[in-house]
DNA sequence: CGTGCGTGATTGAGAGTTCAACAAGTACAC
DNA sequence: GTGTACTTGTTGAACTCTCAATCACGCACG
């Protein structure tokens, strides 16, 4: 067990910020969808995977493993999906085990009437209060971090 | 109602990269505090405001208001904390409707216990990934955010 | 005074997440 | 083939967070 190596005064306070953005941008988006289109974001998220998707349809593992979910939680969320008449869940055929999700058209319905709102919210909130230096500066970032815990990431955009 | 800005393929890229980055991180911590010192990253956050305080006391409200915290969640959590031996309410001598939380010297304790892995893990998975270009880009990104957000910011931090 | 309204904090119900346990199916060696 | 190990997906319990309702108190105004 080596020693700790603190944080120095300045490196705090970016950490700080870095967590107060972070915190401040997830919250402010969690609320906007949950009171516009009454979803989480999580569930949000689900659907957008879906929507991508072909045939609208993932297998269970596909879509947990795509975002960063579980497959307990997954398998909750699309209880309440279903529930919700959003996603149907569908049997495979060809192995036993599995099941699809199938996003369902009232799911898409909701997701084209949700995504407007969303989206004017991302680009107030993040991308209309950057330079588009700061833009492609977080861009690369991101991709940094992704890369330290082992994410796979896509090459960057080619130049602006 | 205007007509939606949609996202460009390039920021819809930078987009779900910074997601992608920020969910791998926050999951990160919050999986390394659970494992190793048994208490969420919410109360982690609310021990390190309280040894920041003098008297290591807080009125709720403040405690709630520092961090980005309801009321509610507060107490429910400093209700956890208390039965964890770890916080105190004390009751507020000039306004009678009002609490303090107190550390104790078991919650700090286990605080102190919990930051060398907690700040460990953090200076890996962010500061070390990133050049020093990159960390002062974060710092001014974070705080153009939080500006974005209504969220008072501390100027940054003198030169490197 | 005392009535009314705003504030500080708590409570309980409902919703989402996590974790461990489980059932069912597949893969693979022997 | 048969047994063992791994994978897929679900379930229930415990926990955290949110939201609305509530209680208790302070403060101002008639």
């Amino acid at each position: 067990m080596s020693e700790t190596r603190w944080l120095s005064a300045c490196e705090q306070e970016i950490w700080r910020a870095f967590m107060s953005a972070v915190d401040g941008l997830t919250d402010q988006f969690a609320r906007q969808l949950q009171r516009d289109a009454n979803m989480p974001y999580t569930y949000y998220e689900i659907l957008v995977a879906l929507s991508e998707a072909p045939d609208r349809t993932l297998r269970m593992s596909e879509l947990a493993g795509a975002r960063g979910s579980s497959r307990s939680r997954l398998s909750h969320a699309v209880s309440r999906l279903e529930e919700a008449g959003w996603v149907r869940r569908q049997n495979c055929p060809t192995d036993k085990r599995g099941s699809f999700a199938v996003l369902t058209d009232e799911g898409f319905a909701a997701l084209a009437a949700a995504a407007p709102g969303h989206v004017t919210e991302v680009r107030q909130r993040l991308f209309d209060v950057l330079t588009p230096e700061q833009i492609a500066q977080l861009g690369d970032i991101s991709r940094a971090i992704m890369r330290g815990l082992g994410t796979p990431t896509q090459p960057p955009c080619p130049e602006r």
